[in-house]
DNA sequence: ATTATTCATCGTAATATTGCGATATAGTTA
DNA sequence: TAACTATATCGCAATATTACGATGAATAAT
């Protein structure tokens, strides 16, 4: 029914999943990369550089807003937008946790 | 519309984000996080383990297949699914790419 | 051969996501 | 104040995802 049995899930489990699902769009890798390369914090030339309209980034942008993986800013009639790092050591958990010694030699 | 304009992002960029896109729901966070915490490859176990039909891990299993996450072997009647590391690099790589030290003290 | 078990796939219904134009909001400038 | 700029939000349409029951396919057991 497309929806999900979330509250069977662990606190810890639906975290990963949400900041996954947000990092689950070539849009919003687009953008993280760009916002990476850049020396300064970039608004809304984002919108120049990825090949969608503003209404679309500006939702692309709040969604990696809410999970928590960008920073706004706001400086005059332009907003800043920049990487926060906060969450990563949750990603790099769990990733961790997937590579135990255990299920080495399995499926081969 | 719904749709994703794929031809104009980067290889590297589609393949980062469809991994993510994988991982970018609990159940089958909760199949990873089962299968790494197995001694053994366990395979029919996860839909008593998890609240979801047995129609539905299946299709999370396919998914978690085809974005290489995981592999599967049948042996007899039931199958054995495992982690599979390959891509794993490839999410360390990004995330890591997001870490540098250009964009550390903006938006404060 | 028949039955049971395990898993995959199909069909369907409900919900979510994506994208864009149009519009709203808010700060800046003339 | 009025026009301009930058960003956010709304409403809609198209598509994708999710879930499940039912069914199919394949091996195992009796």
């Amino acid at each position: 029914m497309g929806i999900t049995k979330t509250d069977t899930y662990t606190d810890q489990t639906l975290a990963v999943a949400s900041i996954f699902k947000a990092l689950g769009h070539p849009a919003r890798i687009a953008i993280l990369e760009f916002l990476a390369k850049q020396t300064t914090c970039i608004c809304g030339e984002i919108v120049a550089e990825l090949p969608l309209s503003q209404a679309s980034i500006s939702r692309h942008l709040v969604e990696l807003k809410a999970a928590g993986l960008i920073k706004g800013t706001i400086s005059g009639t332009s907003v800043c937008y920049c990487i926060n790092e906060t969450h990563f050591p949750l990603v790099n958990t769990f990733i961790q946790q997937l590579q135990t010694p255990t299920n080495q030699s399995c499926c081969s």
